[in-house]
DNA sequence: CGCTACCATAATTAAATCCTATGAATATCA
DNA sequence: TGATATTCATAGGATTTAATTATGGTAGCG
């Protein structure tokens, strides 16, 4: 047989009113069925917790030590319910959140700071990588959100935007004040693009429908960074997201046009596995997002 | 709706395996009995605990949280169960013995000794006082057992005889290698008692074919000890238990006489109320008090 | 000596839990 | 791509557990 919670809670009323029908009232039940548990659980332990006298009732030395162990067994129970009540709902207790490398260095600040405003118990983890990885790492469950441009195509994740931004050109400053150039005039330019891997790559490729077979000579940088450095240095030009003009192009001699015509643009979003019970909470997260990346209404 | 240890018991084996069908079977239970007892546990903390995936099953953070909790609760229980088998059989855990002060000073010295040596755990407290008191006592349960003469012919006692000892009779030195004496002829001598309330006057007394009515002009002493001192003084003679002969004589100038005849007798025993689950140690103490008594055989 | 208070036991009913069978969704493999 | 396997959820009937009401027994009390 087996010790039940059960036991234990009609135990408590007993040893505190030493007095079957009582207890049993305490219990709500009915004075042979706390009786029947009661004897129960002697049987189980092999024990005799109580001193059953025709007028009075005790506890045994063996019940008074009993009841202690007891006590705390409910008393944690009743705590473990307290909690579940205290952390359900959509607090941010731990967030491991992903972020692609042409949006961390321009949102992080930002969002850390709302973030831990917003929650300040939140225990946050960050990862910046490439898309792929961030897609592998999600669906491995090593982390809880990514934010990336969308879209990602994943069945088993859910893509919210967050936001759109728009392409810039970048040129040397000796071009400032040339006159703003359209899209397809960028083919035949020096195009200078981050590394492979990267979706920012992919994506100013196809705004510019460069074939993404065709061998490039030495024109890829690791960074937004050291592409608006090597614009500057003359070597070529570059796209950054508007997002990204003000950090990368203060040190460097360099001029940003927007498009003529409709500017490409690409969205970013934020993306969790379907199955996350954390959805509602992360979905919490977007208005957040906006207004750290500066676009909120 | 209620938490279970159930539901504790079968969410700690999902946790560690993570996956239902083998969960189930450390259960013993059928998988759909794991699922629905998974469920429910969720529904009642209205909090999701796994993240079902189709092919990947994994703890929430709240999961996890809720798992150290759900087992310290387990292991609890299970202590509670040890606890249970290791403290149940005769072992003596605390005693409360009762004595009355007649037996007291000749029988504590030995019988703690010995009691403390075959129960190096006991948790011992003595209480010396006459027999009416220790019933009471005994009766409220402040007391677990209790020596004293016997027979008390009361029903809800139960009495063990531990050993019988005999009276003898305390005269002045002085008429030290006179000749026994009778029972009867004590009626004729001064015979020094103890006051009123211990057993043992009453024994003498009924020895003698005393009046218990009649009074007594100050022949009335408050110990066995104070009795033999005035019978070193020449006021009278008086009777102790052959056990008391050793510590009472040595220091006063008395002669110690055994009766002519059948000598008076008392038995002395151990009482317990008859509801006390220590019945069963208290009766493995019966040898033990008689080697301290001096009458083991 | 009957009455009352109190706990135990018995028989029946209600509830909880389990098992088998089956369904649905997804991954796996030909 | 379609068939198969894996995995968890759901449903219906059976079983076990625990409750209720009714009843019995024993000790104190007037």
């Amino acid at each position: 047989m087996n010790i039940t919670l059960r036991q234990l809670r009609y135990f408590r009323a007993l040893a505190q009113e030493l007095h079957f029908g009582r207890a049993a009232d305490k219990c709500a039940i009915s004075q042979p069925a706390l009786s029947v548990q009661i004897r129960e659980l002697e049987d189980t332990l092999n024990l005799e917790l109580f001193e059953r006298q025709p007028r009075a009732l005790r506890l045994t030395l063996r019940g008074e030590e009993f009841a202690e162990r007891a006590n705390v067994i409910l008393r944690e129970m009743d705590e473990l319910e307290d909690w579940a009540t205290s952390t359900r709902g959509t607090t941010l207790g731990r967030l491991r959140l992903g972020i692609i490398p042409t949006i961390a260095p321009y949102l992080l600040p930002n969002l850390i700071s709302q973030l831990t405003q917003a929650h300040p118990q939140i225990d946050l983890h960050v990862r910046e990588t490439v898309t792929p990885r961030l897609i592998d790492e999600l669906m491995d469950g090593q982390l809880d959100a990514a934010i990336v441009a969308l879209p990602l195509d994943e069945p088993a994740l859910v893509e919210t935007p967050v936001f759109t931004e728009e392409m810039v050109l970048v040129r040397p400053k000796t071009e400032a004040g040339a006159p703003p150039v359209a899209l397809d005039e960028l083919a035949r330019m020096r195009l200078l693009l981050l590394e492979e891997g990267h979706c920012f790559r992919d994506q100013a490729m196809s705004f510019c429908n460069i074939n993404p077979n065709r061998p490039r000579g030495g024109l890829d940088g690791s960074s937004l960074g050291t592409l608006v450095q090597m614009v500057g240095a003359g070597i070529g030009v570059t796209l950054i997201p508007d997002m990204a003009i003000d950090v990368e192009t203060r040190s460097a001699p360099v001029c940003v046009n927007r498009f003529a015509g409709a500017a490409p643009t690409r969205s970013i979003g934020v993306v969790w596995r379907a199955t996350n019970p954390m959805g509602p909470a992360l979905q919490d997260l977007v208005p957040l997002l906006q207004q750290a990346a500066g676009y909120e209404d």
